[in-house]
DNA sequence: AAGAAAAGTTTCCTATAGGAAACTTTTTCC
DNA sequence: GGAAAAAGTTTCCTATAGGAAACTTTTCTT
């Protein structure tokens, strides 16, 4: 049987699970390296020219991948996934349930309120590079009426933010709350409850940089 | 610079992070299937010839592997996670450990402490603070001063960093000059050698936070 | 609908991954 | 400490991945 039958194989029975003695049972997945490929890139509305031109990688060589005509090498798919700027795993698992989240939602409780949700934007920074003893992201936070404030935000570890646009106020558990202007910054433990809202009519910008 | 040599270096400096404004990350990443791959081998406790028998795979090539002088095609990383009975991400992941703190401080900058070199102005932030896991600072960097970076700046931990003010080049010991506007930002280990200066007129203000 | 241009595929060749076996290093056991 | 066994590495060869360019198909353009 050659490369091309096999894969041809795989199409067809995209998965397969082997027991062994004890009948512990795992499943093996069809990872299409190259479906995957295919979808991210006609997705992005991006030609296989483009595509090669972002991952220096040959026009040939990507059409063969995505027609598993052959399999890639590790730092090719290292390439794929920093030329479209992805993450590796994306190039072999099914777009399921957002995984890493690309924002992370406050909502505060504000009965009688209609629409009191206060809503952090979060943009991470550097995702490409995993396991970071710092996790650093922009976040946007919508200007409101900075008297409803609601549960703590509260999470493992330390934070550092610095102010890049706008006037926040910074509230904590244990402290006064703090009125923070461009360019101004805080550090502190993150499992102590906090909390940041803008107090200025314009949407505000953090720069947040977290360590565990 | 052979491969092997790109391989050794990459050894030592595992990866860095580049992004824009808009959150286009271009990145070098090293993520070390060889490294992971005798990791999870030895942790099971298996020889090669064990590991050959599970996966499938020549004892040479798994050898080859772990000491990085091939990069794994997809479809052997598809043996290897099936054959050691791991998922595939786990051959490029690395298992991320977690600290706890105790402590429950705040400290508010709105001016910090001042230290000077030749290129760079450093202002301390959260000096207040001792024993923290991250070390954030500002940095005047010194308009078109070409004459002092003779040598490569080296530290412990990680760094991360976002342009202010002003436009900067990113030089590192081993990945190409990057251009830096306002908002940018890099990540990288701090043990390769690293150098920002001043490409415009006026001085560039940075934000760095590092963690050992 | 025909010709041109762009996108995608295949061919052909070179570079490199993977396997068998020889070789080297480390461990075990007396 | 030395021989034997086991573990790991390197060599050499074959199979296959990856790149340049020719070729085919699809999409515009008029």
């Amino acid at each position: 049987m050659d490369t091309q039958d096999k894969l041809d194989k795989l199409d067809k029975y995209p998965s397969m699970a082997v027991a062994d003695n004890e009948n512990n049972t795992r499943m093996i997945e069809k990872a299409s390296v190259g479906l995957q490929l295919k979808a991210i890139r006609t997705q992005n509305k991006l030609t296989l020219e483009e595509a090669s031109k972002r991952t220096g990688l040959a026009r040939s060589t990507l059409s063969k991948i995505e027609n598993e005509q052959i399999s890639p090498t590790f730092s090719v798919m290292q390439k794929l996934a920093s030329g479209l700027d992805i993450e590796l795993p994306q190039l072999f698992t099914k777009p399921k349930e957002s995984k890493v989240t690309g924002r992370r939602d406050v909502t505060l409780n504000n009965e009688g309120t209609p629409h009191a949700t206060l809503t952090y934007e979060h943009e991470l920074l550097a995702t490409q590079l995993r396991n970071k003893k710092m996790m650093p992201y922009k976040s946007r936070v919508h200007a409101r009426n900075f008297e409803h404030f609601g549960e703590w935000v509260r999470h493992e570890g330390e934070e550092f933010l610095l102010v890049l646009e706008g006037e926040v106020q910074l509230l904590t558990e244990f402290y006064e709350p703090a009125t923070l202007v461009e360019g101004d910054s805080a550090y502190y433990d993150a499992t102590m409850g906090h909390l940041v809202i803008s107090t200025s009519k314009k949407d505000a910008l953090i720069l947040w940089v977290t360590a565990e």
